[in-house]
DNA sequence: GTAAAAGTTGACGTTGACGTCAAAGGCAAG
DNA sequence: CTTGCCTTTGACGTCAACGTCAACTTTTAC
């Protein structure tokens, strides 16, 4: 497949698909006049990392994680690492949670009067 | 109080403060000598807004949305905006618990030898 | 063969939420 | 009054994940 081939079938634009590559994400053997070729499941891996991505995880570090991903071979502070990025995630998802939950109170209010609303639970004095 | 006695109550910077206000989301009265003085409840206000922040909201939704918040006031467009962003919440938030189970499988296969990862649930042919 | 479409490298631009530095002034203590 | 910390405005810096433009080459369609 090339670049836009990729690019379509993943939904993002051959300026990421070729970052990605800058970055060590992912890699592409050439053409004879020197294109991109990537095999099919380049899609599934572009994908992969988009959502790394929106986890919040940075380049530096999803370069770090995919190889070991593909041989296998995960060293002890990979796995701690991720372990810490799931926590991450764990902790992320809690946050939105609640501040979903503020939104419904919100929501919940448009009809009542005079409500104030970061609803205080408990630091009282 | 005064700006660095919000800042630390709040776990943010000064200068966090200082651009909230340049964006509207917060306010304050001044000093004799022009030091900006806050009423306490600017420290939950401010926690509200970093939770909005963290929810991916910009400083722009978040000044238009915090005033509504106060007043009690909300027109339709703004209501249909929230619920929008509710969406945009929870679908994060689902594919954050996607993310996440990859992750999962991912530690859950580092003792197992050659596993491939992104682990595909159906596309085989 | 000849365009048009797609791809290449290189380099600068963008955006948002601040960080950081500089020069100056406010504020309570002694 | 002076010392020392806190605060003020202003302005430039940062960082990451690309967007965008330019000039050029490869591939494809006819």
């Amino acid at each position: 497949m090339r670049i836009g081939e990729v690019a379509a079938a993943a939904g993002v634009s051959t300026r990421a698909l070729r970052y990605y590559e800058q970055q060590r994400l992912i890699t592409s053997s050439r053409s004879a006049g020197g294109q991109r070729l990537y095999t099919p499941d380049a899609v599934q891996r572009v994908r992969w990392i988009q959502a790394l991505y929106a986890a919040g995880l940075s380049s530096q570090t999803i370069a770090e994680f995919l190889p070991c991903a593909h041989t296998g071979v995960v060293t002890p502070e990979m796995v701690a690492r991720l372990r810490s990025e799931r926590a991450r995630i764990d902790h992320h998802m809690r946050e939105l949670a609640a501040t979903r939950a503020q939104l419904d109170a919100v929501l919940a209010a448009t009809c009542e009067p005079g409500t104030v609303w970061p609803a205080d639970g408990g630091s009282g004095t």
